[in-house]
RNA sequence: GCACCUGUAGCUCAGCUGGAUAGAGCGCUGCCCUCCGAAGGCAGAGGCCAGAGGUUCGAAUCCUCUCAGGUGCGCCA
């Protein structure tokens, strides 16, 4: 229940009553009018724009059109009061029951309350992490991984039917240069001095890739010509980095629903259907790229190349899709699996990549506008580096000095939930700092401590109702200023949950959270002042019963918000 | 040179399809525990929202330009 969708449409059915009348013209377009939350709760419970957005079409002045509609809305009976201010606001106040009416409705729903139909069942596929299969995975995956997979849970609550997605890069040569580095360990296992030039991953964690090796396949690829072996090699050591990688999003609780195989793509016809669909559309071509403009590379030559007519749909120049020596470029297979899910069915992409990733984006969204046709939007969302402090002091990684910083070490110092949650607290793009120390720290400017702590507080509090064998009444109670603040924040869940799917910034359900724990904190210092506010009445169940009504809702609207972080709620602080 | 992201309090950052006096945490000052968990709360000080134009009844938000930082820029993925 969006208790501002709900007044929103008693704001329209007024205007609409108005234009009956005659009183507005006939058919003004109200789709900018909007019901929002106030600034200054002196405002009121809600406030709309409606006289300032009508005034210009209507051409009347804003006060006149806003005296008219606080005519009509106040003869509601939920609404308690209209007021006109500033330059034709109108602030609505709503009846006090209001308020116990919807801490009822997340009560007696609480796995519906604040879901919502906005996706209307559309298919929606997120494609987040999709980091090579050549190692194990760092703390720039974690933060995609977090990412990807709470704007899945958030998409999914909403409405939408979702796919969480892992693209495995597993076509190009950086796969042949982890084959020929398992097969230095390899040669390693059967006793052999081996020297990790550059090129190779010297990772230690490919010993036990290649000790395996040795165990399947015995000498049969010792002193062997890389024909002989390069193939078979490459496959058994991508299988063991899928296995690792898998292991480590299990280990952070990302379950994909599909991995999807570049290498797949070749030799099935695919790629090029895919080009082929472009090409129909005159979008391949065979041409000459302009150098860069500024620094020209050293090795600049023009070279003739075939080429997707990206500028055709919003991109700065075009793309090669080949490669001179005949071979596909990246972007190739890329188009290609980019059509598979619109084949697939899907009416809106996601892509999640790193900030690295930037310069891709625009072509991207260019292929998938292509061969869609049009018709499905491709959304790229770009997660921002991670800075790793210990203490304060920066965490400097160096592949090389073998001091990087994987997504297991940060999930065994931390926890799964500490890591999700923090990740979260900062947007997508936008830096994120991550202090080992701070994130696991117990006060108040660690905001994982803070919404845990809140909810504790609250399961504390039932805890104790229902050994005196109290239970929540029907009716709460909800009467002082400081428990309306509360129930007002309550309210508000719906609405956020709809900005945040809207705007794919699984980040917003974070700040609410922090924001309902601090009302929540807030209404209980309360108490310590002033007994008749406290959720436990000594001595008298019968207003227990009524005033935990409101702590448990909120405790119902911070396990859901948790959730679609990937967050368990704690019932107790330790 | 071009593209994308970022620029908001001393620090780290929120700020909704443009809305009223721009918010939070840290730090600083002063308060609140005989009382459901003070692991918390209340109050105060602190801002030319990088800068300049423009659109608008109204701009941190939209447009243009400038400045600063980051990322990327034809056969890497």
């Amino acid at each position: 229940m969006n208790i501002f969708d709900e007044i929103r449409g008693l704001v329209i059915e007024a205007l609409d009553a108005l234009a009956a009348e005659g009183v507005l013209p006939a058919g003004l377009d109200t789709s900018n009018v909007a019901v929002e939350p106030p600034r200054d709760a002196a405002h009121g419970d809600m406030a709309t724009n409606a006289a300032m957005v009508l005034a210009k079409p209507a051409k009347m002045k804003p006060r006149d059109i806003a005296e008219q509609l606080a005519g009509r809305l106040s003869s509601d009976p939920r609404i308690a009061g209209v007021q006109i201010a500033g330059p034709g606001f109108l602030n609505i106040s709503l009846g006090a029951e209001i308020w116990e009416e919807i801490t009822c409705a997340a009560l007696a729903d609480p796995h519906g309350f604040g879901r919502s139909a906005m996706g209307a069942g559309r298919k929606v596929n997120i494609e987040y992490v999709s980091a090579n299969p050549t190692g194990p995975l760092h703390v720039g995956h974690t933060r995609g991984a977090v990412f990807g997979d709470a704007l899945a849970a958030l998409l999914d609550y909403s409405g939408w039917d979702v796919t969480r997605e892992y693209y495995i890069n597993d076509g190009g040569a950086q796969v042949d240069v982890l084959a020929r580095s398992v097969y230095l360990r390899y040669l390693e296992a059967h006793g052999r001095e081996v020297a990790f030039e550059d090129g190779t991953y010297p990772g230690d964690y490919l010993i036990d890739v290649g000790e395996a090796l040795k165990a399947k396949v015995g000498d049969a690829f010792v002193d062997k010509g890389e024909q002989y072996w390069l193939e078979d090699v490459r496959a058994f050591a991508t299988a063991a980095m899928m296995r690792l990688i898998r292991e480590d999003l299990a280990a952070l609780g990302v379950n994909m629903d599909n991995f999807f195989s570049e290498k797949a793509l070749y030799g099935t016809g695919r790629i090029e259907e895919a080009l082929k669909t472009l090409d129909d559309d005159g979008l391949i071509y065979r041409g000459t790229l302009e150098p860069p403009k500024g620094k020209l590379p050293e090795d600049w030559e023009p070279r003739e190349q075939t080429l997707f007519r990206s500028t055709a749909h919003g991109d700065d120049v075009d793309r090669p899709v080949l490669k001179s020596d005949g071979s596909w470029t990246y972007f190739a297979p890329d188009i290609a699996y980019h059509h598979d899910k619109i084949a697939r069915g899907f009416d809106e992409l996601i892509d999640v990549f790193g900030a690295d990733h930037g310069g891709y984006v625009k072509r991207m969204k260019a292929a998938v506008s292509a061969l869609s046709k049009g018709r499905v939007p491709l959304d790229v969302k770009l997660t921002q580096l991670v800075k790793l402090y210990k203490n304060g002091e920066p965490f400097k990684m160096s592949k090389r000095a073998g001091t990087f910083v994987t997504l297991r070490d940060v999930v065994e110092q931390v926890g799964p939930d500490v890591t999700r949650f923090h990740m979260l607290t900062r947007k997508n793009d936008a830096p994120l700092d991550f202090d080992f120390a701070k994130v696991t720290e117990q006060s108040k400017d660690n905001p994982v401590f803070y919404v845990q702590y809140a909810h504790a507080r609250i399961r504390s509090v039932l805890r104790r109702a229902e050994a005196e064998g109290i239970a929540p009444a029907d009716k709460p109670q909800i009467t002082d200023p400081a428990e309306i603040d509360l129930a007002r924040k309550l309210a508000e869940w719906p609405r956020l949950v709809e900005i945040a799917a809207r705007n794919h910034e699984p980040h917003r359900i974070a700040f609410y959270l922090y924001d309902l724990a601090s009302a929540l904190h807030a209404l209980w210092n309360k108490g310590n002042d002033d007994m008749s506010l406290r959720f436990v009445q000594d001595g008298d169940p019968g207003a227990t019963a009524g005033k935990i009504v409101l702590p448990k809702a909120v405790s119902v609207v911070i396990s859901a918000g948790l959730g679609i972080l990937g967050v368990t709620p704690v019932e107790e602080m330790r």
